[in-house]
DNA sequence: ATGGAATCTGTAGTTTGCTATGGTTGTTCC
DNA sequence: GGAACAACCATAGCAAACTACAGATTCCAT
């Protein structure tokens, strides 16, 4: 029922010692242990873990897991308003950087666009560039 | 003509660390010096500051701007292919981070979505990330 | 019982792009 | 000439999310 670190690792397909850094961070629970001190792990903690990869997946960060994990394990139901709102909240952040994403690709594209039209020795990239002085970080 | 470190710094809107930053880094060419030591720099070194924010930007990594820069003092418009294969490939990334985004942008707001219809005490966000395992970094 | 694999701990290193610290000089202006 | 300010340099720190040591201990199969 119970298994090692490097068989949870395996099983979640995840290298081991991240285990132990998503241990230090709070996102797993302490594990139970042997006598002699090595972790022991349940098929719960392969739930959790597969939990932490897909809310990666969906671009939460490290710190956001750690609440949405809490949130998962201890008020099942409850905290629903929570979890509503960091998604809202993700969501948001995404969209923003849609829209950078999106201007950035606009004039990108349209730098590299206008280059073949040159034929007289000035790079349209580097002048597009240098124009685009319309920054964010 | 000259100006010391804080007033290229201030004239580009910088923080003069940044700017002995991006020398270290060779993003800027070694500046001439005071006979104390001190660096000066003209009105170039703004606009090669300049071309850094810019570049920035539109996206591209301070690796990638170091060619650039190169690129656009060294070789004026000879290394307009070289500089144009950095933008398409630029152009790329780019567009694979928006599909990604896409993608995550629209299994969160479903998430969202879904979660009100539920009256039974199941958060369907966490439903949602749980279920959410084509996962990529 | 023994030896090799697996784990243990803590700490340090990786990447990217800065920003801050601190103790020592250089520069400026009255 | 001396206060006040600017700049010098090297090093350290931050954030995020790992990854990799090193040296000691434990586990398990033979």
């Amino acid at each position: 029922m119970s298994m090692t670190v490097g068989a949870l690792a395996k099983k979640a397909g995840i290298n081991l010692e991240t285990v132990r850094f998503y241990e230090k961070q709070k996102l797993l629970p302490d594990p139970e242990r042997t006598s002699g001190g090595h972790r022991l792990y349940s098929d719960a903690d392969v739930e959790r873990l597969r939990f932490i990869q897909s809310a990666k997946a969906v671009g939460f960060t490290l710190k956001e897991i750690r609440a949405l994990a809490r949130f998962r394990e201890e008020d099942p139901g409850e905290s629903c308003d929570d979890v509503m709102e960091l998604g809202r909240r993700k969501l948001a952040e995404i969209e923003i950087k849609l829209r950078e994403l999106q201007t950035i690709r606009k004039m990108l594209a349209g730098f590299i666009a206008a280059c073949p039209e040159d034929d007289l020795g000035h790079c349209q990239v580097l002048a597009g560039i240098e124009k685009a002085t319309g920054a964010k970080s």
